[in-house]
RNA sequence: CGCGGGGUAGAGCAACCCGGCAGCUCGCGAGGCCCAUAACCUCGAGGUUCUCGGUUCAAAUCCGAGCCCCGCAACCA
């Protein structure tokens, strides 16, 4: 059985999630289910980054301890994660224990390899930001944000030699041509990497800045918040502790999910790291776009910002996620609406899917008994429409992350379906007493189905299931098979009775 | 000239690499059907393919110039 270990990047938790986080749990949620549904042994990781600078000012702000702000943020995240039915298998705070101390580890053993060094660094600094500057930042040499001219300060720090790295990863891009995926985004970190890697800073005075995973050996220090949460993929795993078979079985992860705005930490900076203490690399970096709502980039000041809480409140959490796996394309960036909502809504889930299972399954109850027929012929169409077209683009499709054009291809047999059905027209056949082909095409139509509720498992698990409740299976049974068995046709069993149940998806007017 | 993506019916996209009647989904209009959630099926309306110029029998597609959006560069998912 293939192993995958799939994550998410650990959000700032300095402030309350939006609903790009959710995309982006959601993403890695769907592709974690994709991969159990096919056979995978599959772990997945989500968690929250909460040391550093912005951390301690918004815990300030907020009128708290540090470790307080952090704790009820953390808390937010997780709750994201259990209301999104979202199925990871740990959830890990760089707060935390066990990854603080193998932090270290991480570090001590980078250090051991003479990847990191001291060194006097000065820089333009800026009180008010508590920050460096560099000369870009500043407007007539004063701080675009205060006004004020930054001081020259003097501070010796840790730099992590990143530089020496420039040749392996340059190999590395050479090598794995979808080592960051799609492929624009490869382009840039290319770009990047050509124009040459210059040694980075990871660590800050403990003076300026005590809240974070301090130095090894050095009491002055702690450790630059990227150096610490990047560890975080395999800190989670049991690195650098005795309890390690987690990291054994897991490691090296087979995709990080991220967003597109720390891609050169996660494409550069972390193959590097990796690189300074000899461990395997990531198999991809799969970097996502972001959600406009109408149209507009989210912020604060415009007040835009969604709250993935709320929209689960407002609207059922199945219908989000199939929302945003089929509208927000994995590639680009796409946009959020409630008219985009509803549309998508009434015309894929409730005519769509929603009606076509509805008609269906009143027609066996009509014309069956409420039990589904066996099948004297074969039904080449439905048939071959599934196993040349619909599911080798699905399966091709969900591999890349694609899970826009993976739907629209079941989709597209959603409609094949209808199609069908209105031109052999069933009703018909009954009137004419054709019970053999009537009850022969009923028959394919419940295992088309079938074949749509294994397609959509990933992204609408509870309508799926739904949907095998209704025509009679067992659902864990059915689970327990591999999805080539599932694949079959001829594998639902004929003599069920169904279970019609209340419309899946009530139109929205 | 820092690097890159893009401008195609009301909306969102495809076709561009490798020129050959401009296609899909939603929405809109008309008809059909009656198994179904006013659903489903069929047909139709709607485009100077950002602008200007060039190559060609033929340009959304190739070439040149320009305009406009957007991403990365810089601790926002």
């Amino acid at each position: 059985m293939n192993k995958f270990y799939i994550t998410t990047a650990i959000p700032y938790a300095n402030a309350d999630p939006h609903i790009g986080h959710a995309l982006e749990i959601l993403y890695a949620d769907i592709m974690a289910r994709y991969k159990r549904l096919i056979g995978n042994d599959v772990y997945f990781l989500t968690g929250t980054d909460e040391h550093g600078q912005k951390m301690f000012k918004a815990a300030v702000e907020a009128g708290k301890s540090v470790e307080e702000f952090a704790a009820e943020k953390s808390a937010k995240y997780l709750e994201l994660a259990d209301s999104w039915n979202i199925t990871n298998d740990d959830f890990i705070r760089t707060t935390e224990d066990r990854h603080m101390n193998a932090a270290q580890k991480f570090w001590e053993e980078s250090l051991k390899n003479g990847n990191i060094y001291k060194k006097d660094y000065s820089g333009l600094y800026c009180v008010g930001c508590e920050a460096y500057k560099t000369e870009k930042d500043l407007v007539d040499g004063k701080c675009s944000d205060h006004g004020t001219v930054p001081e020259i300060i003097k501070e010796e720090n840790y730099f992590f030699r990143l530089s020496a790295f420039q040749e392996p990863l340059e190999f590395l891009f050479e090598q794995n041509k979808t080592f960051v995926y799609p492929q624009s985004r490869y382009n840039e970190m290319h770009n990047i990497l050509k124009f040459g890697l210059e040694d980075v800073s990871i660590s800050r005075s403990k003076e300026k800045l005590s809240w974070g995973v301090p130095v090894p050996g050095d009491d002055s220090q702690v450790m630059y918040v990227w150096f610490d949460a990047l560890t975080n993929y395999v800190t989670a795993l049991g690195y650098g502790s005795t309890e390690n078979e987690l990291f054994q079985k897991f490691w090296p992860a087979d995709a990080h999910v991220i967003g597109k705005e720390i891609n050169r930490f996660h494409s550069l900076l972390w193959p590097a790291m990796l690189m300074s203490v000899n461990l395997e690399l990531p198999k991809q970096i799969a970097v996502h776009g972001w959600i406009t709502v109408n149209g507009q980039k989210m912020s604060k000041t415009i007040g835009n910002v969604i709250d993935p809480l709320k929209v689960i409140e407002n609207h059922p959490l199945e219908a989000v996620r199939y929302f945003l796996a089929r509208e927000i394309p994995f590639d680009n960036d796409g946009d959020f609406s409630e008219e985009k909502f509803k549309d998508r809504f009434n015309a894929d889930l409730a005519n769509g899917l929603g009606n076509l299972t509805n008609r269906i399954l009143t027609m066996v109850e009509k014309y069956c008994g409420g039990v589904v027929p066996k099948t004297s012929t074969e039904d080449g169409e439905l048939i071959g429409k599934l196993t040349d077209d619909v599911w080798p683009t699905y399966l091709e499709k969900m591999e890349e992350f694609d899970f826009v054009h993976a739907l629209e291809a079941t989709w597209k047999f959603v409609a094949f379906c209808d199609h069908m059905i209105s031109d052999r027209q069933p009703w018909a056949m009954a009137k004419a007493g054709k019970q053999n082909e009537l009850e022969d095409l009923l028959y394919h139509l419940c295992e088309s189905l079938r074949h749509i509720a294994l397609m959509i498992w990933p992204v609408m698990p509870e309508t799926a299931e739904k949907i095998f409740v209704q025509l009679g299976l067992d659902v864990g049974k059915e689970l327990g098979k591999s999805l080539n068995d599932l694949r079959q046709w001829v594998e639902l069993t004929v003599g069920n009775r169904i279970i019609k149940g209340d419309a899946l998806f009530p139109r929205l007017e």
